[in-house]
DNA sequence: TATTGTTATACTCTATAACTATA
DNA sequence: TATAGTTATAGAGTATAACAATA
């Protein structure tokens, strides 16, 4: 149990990530904007998978989802092929053109952060990935990821056609309240 | 020096911290947003500072600064007074409302924060703040503040006429290049 | 009747550009 | 001429609400 003080400090600090978010999102090519671009990240190290799963991973409401992966689609970054199991659903893989445009945004990113840390020891960079995983699995993400281990840059997995989430447990997000008129 | 691996690590969770932050936005008071709360939460930490300083600390364009100060301003919680030592500047303060605002502010996400982490020791939120804070001064940050000690809440410094910061160093932000007609 | 996904609409945050008033 | 601040405008991200198709 932290104090009053520390936790303030502490949502200043998270605030001003902001900042090294904007200037990480400046680096990115044309068309390619940081939701986009956080979606084939999460495809490419999730696999293939539903919409209403990609929401909760990103903890958005999934007309947010639905947006970024139209925009996606039209590029032709990902497809998005019907469920055999469930022909409300759509399941979302990278296309290799989208996996091409992946490895660049992670040349990008990770080159940007490596110059700028060029002074953090490996340690201290693990260790800010490490409390920022946790961060996020506090805050209501029990279904998030963190529990699977780090995926590898083989051959994913054959798209789980059931989320690999409980989906229930949440309170609300991913989904607007269907107002009964 | 880290690997490419885990700098597109970082850079996901990074992204993902996204997430933290609209929940805790989601605790603000009307009238609120976080954009006024975090220019409430710098006055009250750093002290009265002009328009252009309080930019920096946001790192973000003055444009932004200024409707976020107006906005302030309009409900009474912060003042511009004139800058006697130049007519071009304003310095802004907390009026006693705008005070009373942050401590509800802080009230609250401290509070959210004091929840979703209860399991989290004392040493762990203090360790994710300073890499946070350390992250965020890598990030060219060199001007930010992290150098000056922990404010005390007692009367603050009657509002330094010169910013505390270098204020060249930066490459360009803070301010839309006047362009050349 | 409930759920998956889409679309329309609105609001916040931010950057760019042009403008005023000082310096 | 350069700087401090303001305002108008545009773009991205997100939430809410209503709707279609399917379960």
């Amino acid at each position: 149990m932290a104090g009053q003080a520390q936790y303030e400090e502490l949502a200043r600090q998270l605030s001003a990530v902001g900042a090294v978010k904007r200037d990480l999102g400046r680096i990115l090519p044309q068309d390619c904007s940081a939701g986009s671009a956080a979606v084939l990240a999460l495809l490419g190290s999730h696999g293939d998978m539903r919409m209403s799963n990609l929401s909760e991973l990103l903890a958005v409401d999934m007309s947010v989802t639905s947006r970024h992966a139209a925009h996606l689609a039209d590029r032709g970054w990902i497809e998005r092929s019907p469920d055999p199991a469930d022909k409300r659903s759509r399941i979302l893989h990278l296309t290799p053109e989208g996996h091409a445009m992946l490895v660049e945004l992670s040349r990008r990113s990770a080159g940007l952060l490596a110059e700028r840390l060029e002074d953090w020891t490996d340690a201290e960079v693990g260790q800010l990935i490490g409390l920022l995983t946790r961060l996020r699995a506090s805050f209501g993400d029990c279904r998030t990821v963190a529990h699977r281990p780090p995926p590898p840059p083989s051959p994913r997995p054959p798209a789980p056609a059931v989320p690999a989430v409980p989906a229930g447990e949440r309170t609300q997000t991913t989904r607007t309240p269907a107002q009964a008129t």
